[in-house]
RNA sequence: GGGUCGGUGCCCGAGUGGUUAAUGGGGGCGGACUGUAAAUCCGCUGGCUACGCCUACGUUGGUUCAAAUCCAACCCGGCCCA
């Protein structure tokens, strides 16, 4: 934890992991509060770079930890300056790998970059998006291929030179690979210096990422520096622990909350974090006040669910969505609200309830669903069924209904 | 380029001709309990509108009544040597 945090204004300080360099200096290139000063005294916002690697397509709340940063900063008057990898991506970043991360095809680069924009709030009122898109100067969108396509030969060396072997296995996920003797390709040595031409390219003042970032964005200081420009200062950010407690929140670790869920589904997720990871939730996607939380443990965590469910919902929908999990706990299934509504068109009938879960998505096959209602994790109104083969002759006999799998997933089959 | 070892289901890892959808562990999912948490206990963990039918042990061919297991070629990786 920073023990600079003082010093610094709460929209900067709040779950801040590092800020580099720090120190008293009255230099604003060693100063991060001197340099903040500087720029409101030039009235010259800063450029706040973030970075995106357009691989996956759904965006979760440990991303919007950073968006939430970079939001901070442009409505501090600064300029943020989105870097969208879509170059990079065609390598992968390796930090936090254990292997070569598979190359992505251009198209398919491109169609997740504008999946990301539209989820980041693209084309929405900034009240109610991630990021401010219409505040003119607030916002810059870059690809990285603009720049890293056209790099030569000879300036790829020059880049190449201001880094070592050493310095490169000295990065823990290199050297762990090496060590482990599971293969290094020699163009993922490139990643961290791209990432680093990226902030010279931008000219960035300040860079974001999560604390596993701490390499790339140094790198960048000294490529900047090799450059004859001002190195940007770096800010590090907590990695949110996902679902299960103990592993970064990650889609392929399938522990995530995404930004594009349902509210109940958020809420629902949320309300039953393992409790160590309670507060952090709550310093990291919150502003609430940390001091004076309630003591029942139960209570700050439904507190916690409903506040970051209403950060991406609008409060209305997180408190319908928590007495409606509230309900379905209890088994009561009236007045129900929130549960998300889900067509039944495409189900053929007569359909027996193994292939009506699967159909509906929520069970991952039909093999599974039948192991689930085996299983005794499927009700239909609140009611469990224990017969896979149990048929229903026509749609009448589901309309309207809630199909539940488990106590997280919910839906109410309409037409 | 040479030598050598190896590539098994989400992951790790058994299995070296025949009740094999493949031992075991982890993870995941479901159930009980609880604070819808943790810990603990129990069940499940290839696909398919399904008492049957498909597809699976790096790839492709071959031997055999029968192969993840034998043979050949190829692909990929570790280590050692150059």
């Amino acid at each position: 934890m920073l023990d600079k945090q003082n010093q610094l204004p709460e929209w900067i300080s709040r779950g801040l992991d590092d800020l580099f360099p720090f120190n008293n200096s009255e230099d604003p290139d060693q100063s991060f509060i001197k340099r903040l000063e500087l720029s409101s005294i030039e009235k010259k916002p800063l450029r706040v770079k973030l970075g995106i690697d357009p691989t996956g397509t759904d965006i979760h709340i440990g991303h919007s930890i950073l968006f939430r940063k970079l939001r901070a900063f442009q409505d501090a008057g600064h300029t943020a300056v989105l870097i969208i990898g879509d170059f990079t991506a065609r390598i992968g970043d390796p930090t936090g790998k254990s292997k070569t991360r598979v190359q992505l095809e251009k198209d398919e680069v491109e169609s997740n970059a504008l999946n990301y924009l539209k989820q980041l709030g693209f084309s929405q009122d900034p009240k109610d998006s991630l990021l401010d898109f219409s505040t003119p100067g607030r916002l810059e969108i870059k690809r990285n291929s603009e720049w890293l396509e056209h790099l030569n030969l000879s300036k790829v060396i020059e880049l190449l030179s201001n880094s070592t072997v050493g310095q490169m296995l000295a990065k823990e996920d290199f050297s762990n690979r090496y060590k482990s003797g599971t293969p290094i390709s020699l163009h993922e040595f490139l990643y961290p210096l791209l990432q680093a031409y990226d902030s010279v390219a931008i000219n960035s003042d300040i860079e974001l990422g999560g604390t596993d970032q701490k390499f790339n964005i140094a790198m960048g200081r000294d490529i900047q520096r090799a450059f004859g420009q001002k190195p940007q200062f770096g800010m590090l950010l907590p990695i949110l622990v996902g679902l299960d407690g103990t592993q970064k929140m990650s889609k392929s670790l399938n522990n995530i909350v995404g930004i594009n869920e349902d509210a109940l589904s958020m809420y629902s997720k949320l309300e039953k974090v393992p409790d160590d990871l309670v507060f952090s939730y709550l310093n990291l996607l919150t502003t609430e006040n940390l001091e004076d939380l309630d003591s029942n443990p139960r209570e700050v965590q439904k507190f916690m669910a409903l506040t970051i469910t209403s950060n991406f919902k609008g409060m209305e929908s997180a408190k319908k969505a928590q007495s409606s999990s509230e309900k379905l706990v209890l088994g009561t299934q009236e007045s129900l609200e929130e549960v998300p509504e889900a067509s039944i068109s495409k189900v053929n009938f007569p359909a027996k309830a193994f292939y009506l879960f699967n159909k509906m998505g929520l069970c991952s096959s039909s093999s599974d669903a039948r192991r689930q209602i085996l299983g005794g994790g499927v009700r239909i109104d609140g009611k469990k069924i224990t017969d896979p083969n149990l048929e229903f002759v026509s749609p009448d006999d589901l309309i309207g209904k809630i199909l539940q799998v488990g106590k997280k997933k919910f839906l109410r089959a309409s037409i």
